[in-house]
DNA sequence: ATGCATGATTTGATCGTTCAAGTTAAGGAA
DNA sequence: TTCCTTAACTTGAACGATCAAATCATGCAT
């Protein structure tokens, strides 16, 4: 097998120009029927490939995404960004784009990594992941006219006219996690979140108290907020459910918290409560569905991640490919509550 | 800031040439002190990068490195893969090399992958996970001459001269757990294996029977194999202790097993055995230590997967650098157990 | 002084593709 | 017939770097 195939040897094969083959692959419509495919049996014959390093000196493009790697969070949430990473791929492979990784830490890192990357391997656009209020990532890249979707919304600017951008709809999540908990018969709900300000947090809290409220009920004293992490999530549900002996469910911001929740409603009555009265059952759900959901039965709210990666990916193909007027600039997708023991 | 700064660019800020300005950065060694500095502070200056496009054309390397990314595959230990890539990112970065994925199915499938990629992209490397038997994928690459390393063993080809590879001593993990159940005074210890031909399944099962060998306890009827999830775990552990009521503790090839046995040793005695004889706590031994595991604590045997991927990394790079000699090609790391509430 | 390594720098050529401009031939209107 | 248009294809240049070979000093032995 001869080695590298370049397109003058197809040209010479079929007995046309460089120019030709090159028409007949990328502009068809302005090459005769006839040698295009004539052209076209000598590539497949020849097995020839376009070389993208050649290609992206003379046009500019790469077709590379970049996109971020994540160390493991909290090892339990981490599952999510993974999920995400391989379904960015997948779309991906099939417009032709590949994904390049790099890591970075906060957001000034990032723009570093944004800074090196563009410098060398010139990817065609990024795919940021948690947004977050006061991002300066989207900024720095916007003022660069570099584009860019992100998973997650514009929290900072709610008309999000923007940057394109796809995100879960987190409240529905809470909300459907609070009305299923409602129809079982559960009337005193509580939450288990993050510490305000977080645009996704607030979100997931915001489904929670709706759907309380729609009902008529209210939130006072049945929510608390904690950093995200198991051991907090364990400490600030024990004082939830001891405040308000009449809580009998918990509606959790994430699995890591709804996770240490889960070791209060678990576990032997003394255990958790030196007082005496008794252990009551709390039914508890969590967010994103992980593995460790999974594992242990815990009821959670599951975010379509292999679509929103996807849907970030179209978007940016479409983008890309010039198309930046009449399509949908972002998306909105619902998530899905998988039920289990736990509630 | 003027967009692109070429070579050119900076030889004539400099007063040099092209090639002077290329070699102080590539082959600082031929240049006069002096003029170095000056070419290296005009760079700096102008914001000089190096296009990776334009250099790969002329040298043929890419400075790109291809890794698949998986479907998290049953959702547990999946976290091993990504925990690998994140760490193969990271050390690439400090090399100059950057993480490339891509996704496939099966051997053949992988195999497709390679060729797409090697005519595209051009790849300098691939780094594979989870050699097995048979594996078809180091054939296809060495006959190309493609360079590559695997996170595994080349398990059908025992001396393993052909390819470097880095991977971690699964014997010596099951061996320590093994040790450190019986040093808490378990007797009878099983194991709760894949079916046999799979050379990392294999080769934990071997370090579960060398350690009771050691301490001259035979292994028969003491330990099944079965499908890797949670399920078929919880079976094939219910079947074992049955059989054998005296049976304490049980180490397994995956944290999905364990989870599984967990489900049996935990469970209330009647649940678990009909025949009415109560229930008796059961050590349960993991590996991989997976989010899950911490999560609920689960003793498991950690593999170093950092120190793993970095190990990748360097093999390559520096047999990319044309170092193919004297240094190792091979490595075998140990892994560490981590002990938790289960055993 | 002459010749000759050696060190430092420069000069074309080249990698494989696409852009922009040029050529050629055929058809149609004047 | 002559000129113009259009379709189909070809030609030269350029993207930005590095390789290979050439040039130019400089110092040193003869």
């Amino acid at each position: 097998m001869a080695d590298k195939v370049t397109i003058a040897d197809v040209a010479r094969a079929a007995g046309v120009s460089r120019q030709t083959v090159s028409n007949a692959l990328n502009t068809p419509e302005v090459v005769r029927e006839e040698t295009r495919r004539r052209v076209l049996d000598v590539v497949d014959e020849l097995g020839y490939r376009v070389n993208h390093a050649a290609r992206q000196m003379r046009t500019g493009r790469s077709r590379l995404i970049a996109a971020r790697i994540d160390p493991e969070q909290d090892g339990i949430n981490g599952s999510v960004g993974d999920r995400f990473l391989h379904g960015l791929t997948q779309t991906a492979a099939t417009e032709d784009y590949r994904v390049l990784l790099y890591t970075a830490h906060g957001d000034d890192g990032e723009i570093a990594a944004f800074d090196d990357l563009l410098g060398a391997h010139e990817p065609d656009a990024f795919v940021l992941m948690a947004t977050h209020h006061g991002d300066r990532r989207t900024n720095w890249l916007t003022e660069r006219g570099v584009p860019f979707v992100t998973f997650g919304r514009p929290w900072s600017d709610p008309d999000g006219a923007n940057h394109p951008w796809v995100d879960v709809d987190g409240a529905a999540g809470t909300d459907a996690a609070t009305r299923h908990l409602l129809s079982r018969g559960h009337r005193r709900i509580g939450f288990l979140g993050w510490p305000e300000g977080s645009g996704v947090g607030d979100d997931r809290r915001e489904g929670w108290r709706r759907a309380l409220a729609d009902v008529g009920l209210g939130t006072a004293g049945l929510f608390t907020e904690t950093e995200d992490d198991v051991a907090p999530g364990e400490h600030a549900a024990r004082t939830l459910l001891d405040g308000d002996p009449e809580i009998t469910a918990l509606v959790c911001a994430s699995d890591s918290l709804a996770l240490g929740a889960l070791h209060v409603a678990r576990a032997p009555g003394p255990a958790w409560h030196a007082g005496g009265h008794s252990h009551r059952p709390v039914a508890v759900v969590g967010f994103d569905d992980t593995p460790v959901a999974k594992a242990i039965g815990l009821t959670s709210v599951r975010q379509p991640i292999g679509e929103v990666a996807s849907s970030c990916l179209r978007l940016l193909a479409h983008r890309l490919a010039g198309g930046a007027g009449a399509s949908p600039e972002y998306l909105l997708l619902p998530p899905s509550l998988v039920v289990r023991a736990s509630g």
